[in-house]
DNA sequence: TATGAATGAGCCTTCATTCAT
DNA sequence: CATGAATGAAGGCTCATTCAT
């Protein structure tokens, strides 16, 4: 907390103004930066697109947006490994409301193109492999260019799809 | 480390004699417990057998392991996301000597049966997904039975290979 | 200081406006307090009564607003057990001003019906065993009915009287 | 807890291996005085006095106690009036245990001597106006002198008897 | 070699007070 | 006059590490 209040110029306390606790700020900054990377995900999405295309469209920005901004990429996957967010997983799970990602899923398991596994599992064949991509191309165990991203995408297709 | 200690039936400052500080102590930790899974990937190796039945074999002993004990799972995959696991990884990509997993790559490679990417890439793509199945596993997100983790490995398999 | 502002339905701030401090608060809060409990002292006062009466009046209408509004009683206790209490009491003997309740023992003394020693020692003797006999009501340790008041009364009567 | 740690001539940190918490420590200290307390009062104890005898002996070396060590007189004060206070005398009336001054009550009530009060009020009585006056004493408002202490005993005695 | 008491920097949080608006 | 955001010292507590025994 001193160093957040530190990068943001403001005395320590002050933060307690805008944030109940230390779990609210992380909570509160997670739902922002999810919120941010999903505005994105919108922007130019082919609607009108295969599910295919919609896919790629999904991974490419989000894999863009993560390797652009190492510090938020670091952010989220720690969040993701905290007790938090697990809590949080759960908690979606259980309210209805598909998120912009389980609607593809959805629309390609309609459609037969993708194979009939829990949803989990999709989203593990799927995502595991571009947030892993992503943690290496930012550590430099590689270079994610255009082409590498294409083809790491692709291949979560692959894994996907029937 | 009071916690280790008391677990360990020792005095606080017993383990400073065998580990010089808690990194050691957690990077010791590691290797043993990486070792231990090698060993039980080594038992029972198809050695004779086809780069595809070879990459089954690692991934079923690896998940199997993983979920049997998820305190060790929690351990190795905060160890992977600390920045000791990304040390851990540059040090041994210096060292010429190929691990086990490496090695089942490397011949995949050569008899051009998988996709020629970065490996890094290639441990994303076939790992991630496993390591995410895990995971949800042992949250409770779905059940992997042995039906879907052989889905899931041929999904894996499917992105890697040609 | 936050809590006193929201229930004054007012800023922070503006307590600053009327009180210097918290403590500035505080005292006068205690003056107020104090007041008004000395005023319910004077309605019905027995002027004409016996030093006997006046005191039973006084000690009956200080219990009974005692124990009618706990949360006055804390403050008052905490009050006079904190630093300001006993400066308070030190300015007090300084000026002359005697309160009503100095009024009824010197009549007291004066009339040769009660012991002769020092003031504060006759207030520790008829006062202390109230207070105690007060918090122990609203603590639940006992209950104190009119009967048991009454009993209670008699017996401080009894410590100061000759 | 800084302060008593620097009292103490240690480290913030050492009050911890003696006391789970602040708290801990308070009751603690608590524990130790009122051990203390009564174990002087113990000494030179009249068994075979009589009851009267039995509470001067009793309120002469609370008094005296309390007054010749004002620090601690202020701490037993402090406590007693918080709710932790509360606390340990609703459990102290659950078990069954009398303490010395609830005994010496017992035996007075036994013989008739003291009034048939509630417990709680009889101590009100007796033991109110002998805190009060030693804190006085401590505060300088007046000077508790061995006959003054003896009259107070006696006026306090003069309450409770029948 | 093992012990475990001691250390003290650091953690999150609170709250009386100030001051620009 | 009132506001309320900002302050920052202080609070209780933790824990990796040291060192005399």
């Amino acid at each position: 907390m001193a160093m957040v209040a530190e990068r943001a110029g403001v005395a320590a306390g002050t933060i307690y103004r805008y944030f109940e606790s230390k779990d609210a700020l992380i909570m509160g900054t997670y739902a922002d930066l999810e919120g941010r990377l999903l505005k994105k995900v919108k922007e130019d999405f082919p609607e009108q697109g295969t599910v295919r295309e919609k896919f790629h469209h999904l991974a490419r920005v989000l894999v863009t947006q993560w390797i652009s901004s190492p510090v938020q990429f670091r952010f989220l996957e720690q969040f993701h490994n905290s007790p938090y967010g697990a809590a949080r997983r759960r908690e979606k799970m259980l309210d209805g409301n598909k998120d912009i990602c389980a609607g593809i899923f959805a629309e390609g398991l309609e459609q037969k193109l993708i194979k009939e596994l829990p949803l989990p599992m999709l989203f593990a064949l799927f995502f595991g492999p571009l947030v892993y991509v992503s943690r290496d191309h930012i550590l430099g165990f590689f270079t994610l260019d255009g082409a590498l991203l294409n083809q790491a995408i692709d291949s979560c297709w692959s894994a996907v799809k029937r």
